[in-house]
DNA sequence: TACCAAAATGAACCAGACTCATTTAAAATG
DNA sequence: CATTTTAAATGAGTCTGGTTCATTTTGGTA
């Protein structure tokens, strides 16, 4: 049975949510589940296995959820603020979870794969913003995509640890940092990321230049 | 005895880091350490505790080492990338014993004590930056840890993923993202961060000066 | 209804964390 | 020094809980 699978998977991520690992028992989830405890044991090789299972389908429907809160004919700075928004609220909405990815990880590297394509959502948005023209060519998308999450992990952790609640400053702050707007002097954003296009400095030269040329000529 | 603790210490190090909290069996350890099993029992309740000191002694040598590894008398943002590079070094040369941080956390949070300790040195190489005016009054230094950490910690697993070793250009792209947001938010213009480029308020005001000027020059 | 294969069961097994009665070492006492 | 007291260390035995597997149940097929 394709059901059965799946309420295992339900009982075993609300025992490891409240418990932890070590502290679920497999006969717990096996209760939980309504199911025999050798009957886990036919649909997951082991104790691990099984939270690798739930690890798993956590990052894959994250990664759906993810693509489905994200406006697809919007700017890049818009949905990845969507992003940044989904992120951060689901890292504290499901916390315990989340925190179980890192119990799944030294075992095996197969089980991150739902967590690198979880990722590549990201990737994705950056890259059609290169195409679009809305971002520099030579963005470099993979220290940026390093920010961006190391940055909202890390951010929620310590809302956690201060038991405040989702803060979309976070966000905010985040996205000023990675995409220094331009955009006050023009429609056009240029994007100023990681300051390779024309930077502050020069824009601030060209300015000047500008502005003694204006007076010069009204002389 | 004094030594035996460090020497229990010593040894579960060594096997945690080698085999995982859940395959380092204490019996392992405490050969390791020249000790009987029940010897380990009466410096650490359980296993978790063990696990606790070993995590808690690593992030204390850490804070040790990052404030040797600071000048004191030099700028900032010197003092910044001298963190970073230090941070990043240490979490991919000790890798395995980082990611026993994450097995210690979910029990207790006493177990952080030491991490909150040593994310302090981040937090007062920028008190001192705001001080000596070399940073904004408002400097949001909070976030900017959670921007500095949090980036390193994921550059740290993204290059372990990919067997990269240290890259520096990691820390220095991280401080450029870093400093552009501190001027931005800055309403010093002439900040000592070196490399520091015109924020986007010193370009805002130059576009109002000229604005005015055109409005003038058309009369 | 009889047969078979797949699915499910839970009692038994066993690894390994943890306990504690006993032993050994060290310190205090006289 | 001999003796008592106190602390430290030991490791055989207990017990929890993950894992196995011989047996039973279920569901489909002839």
């Amino acid at each position: 049975m394709e059901a059965k699978e799946s309420s295992i998977l339900d009982a075993a991520e609300k025992i490891f949510a409240e418990a932890g690992f070590d502290g679920a028992k497999v006969s717990d989830i096996a209760r939980a589940a309504s199911v025999a405890e050798g009957t886990v044991y036919l649909y997951y090789k082991n104790k691990q296995d099984l939270l690798a299972g739930v690890v798993g389908r956590f990052w894959t429907q994250l990664t759906l959820g993810a693509e489905a809160a994200i406006e697809p004919d919007t700017t890049t700075a818009m949905q990845l603020e969507q992003l940044g928004r989904y992120h951060l609220q689901s890292l504290l909405n499901q916390f315990e979870v989340v925190s179980l990815t890192y119990r799944a990880r030294p075992q095996q590297e197969r089980d991150l794969d739902q967590v690198r394509e979880y990722v590549r959502v990201f990737d994705r948005i950056m890259q059609r913003g290169v195409d679009r023209g809305e971002l520099p060519k030579d963005t470099p998308i993979g220290q940026l995509r390093d920010v961006f999450f190391g940055t909202l992990e890390f951010s929620a952790r310590t809302l956690k640890l201060r038991e405040r609640p989702y803060d979309h400053a976070v966000v905010t702050n985040l996205l000023s940092l990675m995409v220094t707007s331009t955009d006050t002097n023009s429609g056009m954003t240029q994007g100023a990321i990681q300051g390779k296009e024309p930077s502050n400095r020069d824009l601030m030269n060209t300015l000047k230049a500008i502005q003694e040329q204006l007076k010069t000529s009204r002389h």
